[in-house]
DNA sequence: TATCTTAAGTCTTATAAGAGACATAGGACA
DNA sequence: TGTCCTATGTCTCTTATAAGACTTAAGATA
């Protein structure tokens, strides 16, 4: 059938027609993105999107299964689907990838040792789709496993999404992911990231915070974090020590 | 529903009923596992799965789609549905992650120093699930972008699965992913891998073969390959310059 | 007559809708 | 206080129809 909700406007080039469940998608992807429903919230049951839309319960059903796939949703049987949120045990370290070699994670920790404003420099505007010059928020900190540092962190946010972000903000905040303080006081969601790895030799600043010896060989790790819409709202550079843990990744 | 394709045991712990398409799935995976049809061939239409399993189209097509998902199949509308094969450009690098920092990427071309057969080491052994002292391949290479040296490579096959593989088998396969050679060759399929990553210095033999000063960082990525059934049957260590190239990883 | 074009036919997978089964939580009730 | 019932979610399965991709053959054209 190839119905469309709202009369589609015909265009002699592109493919106009969008297969109807994924124009439910689009729809319910706007709400999550306007905040209709918080992270943690229940969106409305399938038959009462499918009545709102006008569609059967199996075409919202279909939507709401490439969001679910996405990690947007979550759904629990017999009980309703969930807005995602970097709160729940089992999202905390969805993006962390780092795993010790031998035996069970040890205890996490994070230490913060710098979270100041400034000005976004020519490659931060880049990667931040910011122009130079631009308020940033610069934040320099050591994660703990096991009493141990591991990973020294430079993370760069756009100082217009994160106004009130303050080094006492972040120490209330220990333990917990970051993405999830990021979710709940300044309503940003993480949705997806790209990392870029390499090896380097540690300088002598990266090797003090870490305890190893200058030149020891680090993982490092450049991420872009990206929310709604996929517009990046974090830049950040990690250096892992890998002599007793190691950076996992499966591939299907 | 719930119906079961045999008679279903009665068992009072585990839940013994499996939802029909996942039994349809398990199936048809036996076929592909059994290689009653080869990787590049079209299995049987939907509707005539769903005939021979005495279900419906619809939920043939709901087990071919998680199948479709994991990348064991891959579905063209209108064409039919197609055991996937590591030969189409498109998979050839499906588990090689190294991209350039800038530009598009070189041509590629793999050189093979060594290609010998010995005995598995304790740690091979334990990684691809064999006895210390059981028959393996080992294989020494380095691949080359761009008509640069960029990754060397010593990879462990069981010696039992790859029987004839040999130096000249290797070389005349240049150019193409050695994972299509397993395939064609060995009837071997890899589906998924597992990789760990660590930034290590670079030894004076991993250093000339690369062309980079001992002790220059490398990324070190660790990788087990299995085929059906979670079989680990390859195991690989690569050593990465990460000087112009860069590991990407998306997160979701 | 030989060749190219085009339209119909017939495969395939993709989309849509609905009915009934299963899971969960909370209130009614003994 | 504990158990059962029920309302309300998602999950499973089926059926029907649409859309995409080849094949074939009729017809136009040289």
């Amino acid at each position: 059938m190839t119905a469309t909700i709202q009369a589609p406007t015909v265009s002699p080039v592109a493919p106009t027609f969008l297969p109807l469940y994924r124009q439910i998608k689009a729809l319910v992807l706007r709400g999550l993105e306007a905040g209709e429903w918080k992270p943690g919230e229940a969106i409305p049951s399938e038959s009462e999107l499918a009545a709102r839309y006008r569609v059967s319960q199996g075409t919202v059903r279909k939507a709401i299964d490439e969001l679910a796939a996405e990690n947007l949703l979550v759904r629990r049987q017999g009980r309703g689907t969930f807005v995602a949120t970097h709160g729940e045990p089992r999202q905390q370290f969805r993006f962390l990838r780092l795993a010790p070699d031998h035996g069970e994670p040890g205890p996490y920790a994070s230490r913060t040792f710098e979270c100041r404003r400034g000005r976004a420099s020519a490659e931060a505007a880049r990667m931040l789709e910011l122009k130079p010059g631009d308020a940033v928020v610069a934040i320099r900190r050591v994660l703990l496993f096991g009493g141990e540092p591991i990973v020294l962190e430079d993370i760069t946010l756009p100082g217009a999404v994160f106004k009130g972000l303050t080094a006492e903000r972040l120490a209330e905040h220990e333990g917990a992911s970051i993405y999830h303080l990021y979710e709940t006081d300044f309503g940003t969601r993480m949705i997806r990231a790209d990392e870029k790895l390499k090896a380097a030799a540690a300088d002598p600043t990266a090797a003090r915070l870490l305890g190893v010896a200058a030149g020891t060989p680090l993982l490092s790790v450049e991420r872009v974090a990206f929310t709604y819409g996929d517009r990046p709202v974090e830049w950040r550079r990690g250096l892992y020590r890998t002599d007793r843990h190691h950076y996992t990744n499966a591939l299907y």
